[in-house]
DNA sequence: TATGGCATCTTTACGATGTAAAGATAAGGA
DNA sequence: TCCTTATCTTTACATCGTAAAGATGCCATA
C-alpha cells in the first residue's frame, strides 16, 4: 500500500531530459561504459529477470510486480512486457530460474552424501534448507497461481525436478522407476515423499509449525524436527 | 473520464436515483420486504460474507477482491470498509469460516467411522475431499499470504483444527498428547501427517500429481492414491 | 557507405484495484 | 423533537497490468 515511488516511474539515471542525440554518448555500445546505459540495454532480458529476483527476495511475492521490476532495472515501466509479454510471462520465467536453482542444489547434496542413510536424508533435507534460504523463490514456484507451464523453460525445468524426485525413490526402493508406467505402490511412494517435504516446507514457511516448535524441547530448530520426521520414515530400511 | 462500467459500480435496485425522502420506502425496515433493501441493510456483514465465499468459489481467488464482493451484495464498493477495515479483515473472517467448515467435515468424518482403521483413515480423506470440494477455501486457508491470525475468530478456528489434528494422532498412538509439552517423537508424529496430508491437497489443487496419476493403471483416481498413501503408512498398527 | 526495416525501449492512456475522506441517511437515545 | 452516532455512498487518488503509438538505433542490404 501506498508505494511512495521517490524516485519518479522511469529512473534511468544518465538520461538527459530531452532530444538525446547520439551525441555524448559512446559509439557503439562499449562493453566497458555501463555507467552511460545506452539507449539500447543489449541485455534487458537478463537483467529484468536478475532485478526480478532482487525485487522478490526483498519485497515477497505481493511487492513482485511489473513496474517494481522495471523500476529496480531502471527502465521504463511498458519495457518487460517487449520480453515477456505479461506478468504471467516473467514470473514463469523466473520460476523456470527458480526451479534449476533449486534442481542444482539437491544434486549437489546427493553428490555429497557418503553413506547411504545419509544420501536418503540429503535430498529431502536440501529441498527445505533450499526454500528456507530462498523463501519468495520456493513461494514463486509452489504457490502462486499465476505460472505458465506451457512455457517450455519452465515445464522443462519443472519436469527435471519431478525426475529427480522419482529416480531418488526408485534409489531407495531399489528398483528403477520407468519413465511411463508405475505401479500403484511406486506411485504410492512418490506422492508420499514429495507430499510430505512440499507440505513440510510449506506449513514451515507459513509459520504454522511454530505451535509445534514452541512445545517441543527448548532449542529444538526445525532442521531437528525434520530430521526426526525424516528418520521414523526411512529406519526401517537402514538398520543401525 | 466518465467511467463506462457497465453494471454501474453500485448496483442498488430499487433506488430512486436523487432524493431518497422517507417517503416510498417501507417503514422501520420490515424484515418481509427484502426486495425493497433498505438503506441500512441490516445485517450487511453476515451478507457481504456470504457474498465473498460465492465470489471465491465462482471466480477464485484472484476474483475476490473488496470491490468485487460489494458488488455481488449489490452495496456500493466502500460498504465493506466500514465492517472488516480492509481486504486482509474480509479475507481472514472468511478464511475463519472455512476452518469451522473444514473441522466440522472432518469431525463428522470421524463419528461416523467404526472400525479402528476406518477411524484412523476417516480424518486424512475428509481432509483432502473438504479441499476437493471447496479449493476456493482451501486456497483462502493455506495459500493467501493475507490473512490476519490476530484476529480472535480466525486464531481460535485454526488453533481448533491444529488441535484436533494433534488429539487424531494421540490417538493413534494410543498416548494422549498433551497441551503444552511434546517429545520429539509426538512432534514428529503430528508434523509428519499434517505435512503429508496438506501436501498431497496441495499438490493435488495444483495439478502437480498429473504426471503420477496418468502413469497409474488406468483409472486410478486421487483418492485411491491417497488410501494407498495412508494404508503404507498406518498399516503397521493394524495387521490385517 | 548510405538507407530502410525492424527490434527495442518510452510515452501515453485506460480500466481495475485498495483505501482514505467527506457526504448522505436512518436509528435511537436525550 | 432534536442531536449523536452507526451505517452506507460518493468522490478522490495512487498503484497495478496492459494496450497502443511514438522514439531510437542496430543491422542487413543496396
Amino acid at each position: 500500500m501506498a508505494k511512495i515511488n521517490t524516485k519518479g516511474e522511469t529512473a534511468r539515471s544518465p538520461r538527459s531530459p530531452k532530444k538525446t542525440s547520439q551525441a555524448s554518448r559512446p559509439a557503439r555500445r562499449p562493453a566497458a561504459a555501463k555507467t552511460e546505459t545506452p539507449y539500447h540495454h543489449g541485455a534487458l532480458r537478463e537483467a529484468l529477470l536478475q532485478a526480478a529476483e532482487r525485487v522478490l527476495e526483498r519485497d515477497g511475492l505481493a511487492g513482485l510486480t511489473l513496474r517494481a521490476v522495471a523500476r529496480e532495472a531502471g527502465v521504463s515501466h511498458a519495457a518487460p512486457t517487449h520480453h515477456f509479454g505479461d506478468l504471467t510471462g516473467l514470473v514463469s520465467e523466473l520460476a523456470a530460474i527458480g526451479f534449476r536453482q533449486f534442481n542444482a542444489a539437491m544434486a549437489s547434496a546427493c553428490d555429497e552424501a557418503t553413506s547411504p542413510l545419509e544420501r536418503a536424508l540429503a535430498r529431502p533435507k536440501a529441498y527445505v534448507a533450499y526454500a528456507q534460504a530462498h523463501p519468495g523463490m520456493y513461494g514463486l514456484m509452489f504457490r502462486t497461481e499465476r505460472l505458465d507451464y506451457s512455457r517450455p523453460s519452465l515445464h522443462e525445468a519443472a519436469e527435471s525436478s519431478f525426475a529427480g524426485l522419482a529416480n531418488a525413490i526408485g534409489a531407495l526402493r531399489q528398483e528403477p522407476i520407468s519413465g511411463d508406467a508405475l505401479t500403484i505402490e511406486q506411485g504410492a511412494a512418490i506422492a508420499r515423499a514429495w507430499s510430505m517435504v512440499h507440505g513440510f516446507t510449506m506449513l514451515l514457511l507459513d509459520g504454522r509449525l511454530e505451535d509445534i516448535l514452541e512445545r517441543l524441547p527448548a532449542g529444538t530448530t526445525a532442521e531437528q524436527l525434520l530430521e526426526a520426521i525424516l528418520k521414523s520414515t526411512v529406519a526401517a530400511k537402514f538398520p543401525t
